[in-house]
RNA sequence: GGCCUCGUAGUUCAAUGGAUAGAAUAGGAGUUUCCUAAACUCUAGAUGCAGGUUCGAUUCCUGCCGAGGCUACCA
């Protein structure tokens, strides 16, 4: 089982989640291709204080505003009005402390804030607008969201919601007490000791009986081994969340929970913006609509100046443009080491030249062309024949065989990087063959069946391997 | 403060203890009567600092310097 993306409905997409969902469907693909049965999943963040500030802000400033008459993606709409609450926030807490209250109280005491922690309590208590009125909202999210999987060209087989598990994991606790795994305190909260393991002690509990987050992990990774006995679950989530892992996956282990061998968290490094971290709240963010469009539009006018599609319809354009902005901001998104903190600068990094996606498509498109020329004078694919073979294409079946043991290292090291450099030396090498070596010229009729045969096989690779990052290897472009 | 990551050409990324530290990009010089020049060739350029382990260290260990994260009865 693979989770990624479990976005919050409070805003939309942004870079981050991007690489999130790059690596999840990645990771997905990979696994798949070295034999295991994979279901891809994810839990959507749907509750919560966060979803009330939107909630909140909409209320007060929305004029019952939709997205049709907003002209704005829902998910897009709702993001507006959680910056919108965060302003408004801000300057209360201001006049509060111009008033003489202490920052620390104002921030506590501003009255917007309140009215998102009684907006809570209302949703909790089951109150019929407030719960009609967040209904609507996530609606309007998850259509916006929907639009922009389709886009990315990532699918899950489930979507788990928060707020049908934010209460799961109790019974854990009882039985984490019980086996005195778990401890409670005077108050009556509930906490787990791990100090032995180097870690601290952990609040699974409130003292008023309500669950944290914590507690919701262990309930839900409980729900989830039954709805799917799974061998492995990989979890791709932010390293920031390093600590909560090791301590969720600690404890299920502590329970005695045999599946806990198999749990592992994909963590992975944030992207960072030349003038530093994103903050949605204050709105530096890189929208992942807005990039995929500027990509997309990147690809247009690129070929356009080419102009190597002669005779595709307008539909066909459009689909590449699609397939090479897409494919070139995954690649770049994959190429790293999901582990590593990585750097966006929006000015110029995504280029259609040199260690690209658009670099790998363009090797694939460039052997269509071969394939095609070949199919159409009727080349011979017997190849037993040939001895002498010169170095590029020694070279060539060198790469080629690597294929299969790159895929189980791939999937080892839950690392689509590993395909993604691949593909690239592979895409690099053959280049060189192309441009030294002459496939219809001035040769020998074996040889360019040999030629012909390694093109077909290195396309197949390029096709497979780049199918495996999400990426469409196209045959023209 | 404690804990966890990470420091490699100007820049963005590679390199599971092994050979001369690879690419791309930016810079310089070239390649198109010939299969797609989104390509190819040549050139110059890097392991934060100080120790240690080892026949051998970008990789493992210690310290320092620098960057980021976690350290909520938030999720």
């Amino acid at each position: 089982m693979v989770e990624y993306s479990s976005p919050n409905t409070n805003k939309p997409l942004h870079l981050g989640h991007l690489r999130n969902n790059f690596i999840g469907y990645s990771t997905a693909e990979i696994l798949k291709a070295s034999g295991y049965e994979v279901r891809k999943v994810q839990i959507i963040n749907d509750r919560g204080i966060h979803i009330c500030k939107s909630m909140v802000a909409y209320e007060k400033y929305g004029n019952g505003e939709t997205p049709e008459s907003a002209n704005l993606k829902g998910d897009h709409l709702i993001g507006k009005y959680y910056v919108r609450f965060d302003q408004e926030y801000k300057k209360e807490i201001e006049s509060l402390t111009a008033n003489g209250t202490s920052p620390d109280q104002a921030k506590k005491e501003a009255p917007i804030l309140v009215e998102a922690q009684e907006t809570l309590k209302k949703w909790e208590g089951g109150d019929p607008e407030t719960v009609g009125l967040w209904k609507k909202m996530n609606g309007w999210v998850y259509d916006g969201f929907n639009t922009t999987y389709e886009k990315m060209g990532v699918d899950f087989d489930k979507f788990y919601y928060e707020s049908d598990t934010y209460l799961l994991g109790k019974d854990l606790i009882e039985e984490g007490i019980a086996s005195g795994v778990f401890y409670k305190n005077d108050d009556g909260s509930v906490w787990v000791d791990l100090e032995s393991d180097g870690l601290d002690k952990k609040l699974l509990l409130r003292s008023d009986g309500t669950a944290v987050y914590m507690t919701q992990d262990l309930g839900t990774a409980d729900m989830r081994h039954q709805d799917y006995p799974f061998e492995k679950s990989i979890y791709v989530v932010g390293n920031e969340q390093d600590y909560h892992f090791k301590v969720l996956f600690l404890i299920l282990k502590k329970l005695g929970r045999k599946y806990a061998e198999g749990l592992y968290h994909l963590s992975y490094g944030m992207v960072d913006l030349p003038s530093g971290k994103m903050k949605s709240r204050e709105g530096t963010v890189v929208d992942a609509d807005e990039l995929i469009d500027e990509m997309r539009d990147k690809a247009e006018s690129k070929t356009k100046e080419l102009g190597k599609i002669e005779g595709f319809d307008r539909e066909q354009a459009q689909a590449l443009y699609h397939t090479l902005g897409l494919g070139a901001l995954k690649y770049y998104l994959l190429k790293v080491d999901p582990k590593k903190r990585m750097l966006f600068n929006p000015e110029e990094s995504i280029e259609f030249q040199g260690n690209t996606g658009p670099f790998i498509q363009y090797t694939h498109s460039r052997i269509s062309a071969i394939i095609r020329r070949a199919n159409e004078s009727d080349i011979p694919t017997d190849i037993s024949n040939n001895s002498d073979l010169e170095t590029q294409e020694l070279e060539l079946i060198r790469l080629l065989v690597q294929y299969p043991e790159k895929i189980y290292e791939a999937a080892e090291n839950y690392a689509p990087s590993v395909i993604a450099q691949y593909v690239y030396d592979l895409a690099k090498e053959y280049n060189r063959f192309y441009t030294e070596l002459s496939i219809f010229g001035d040769v020998d009729r074996k040889i360019t069946s040999l030629r012909v045969v390694l093109s077909i096989q290195v396309a197949n690779v390029l096709k497979k391997g780049l199918a495996l990052l999400g990426v469409k290897a196209p045959e023209r472009m």
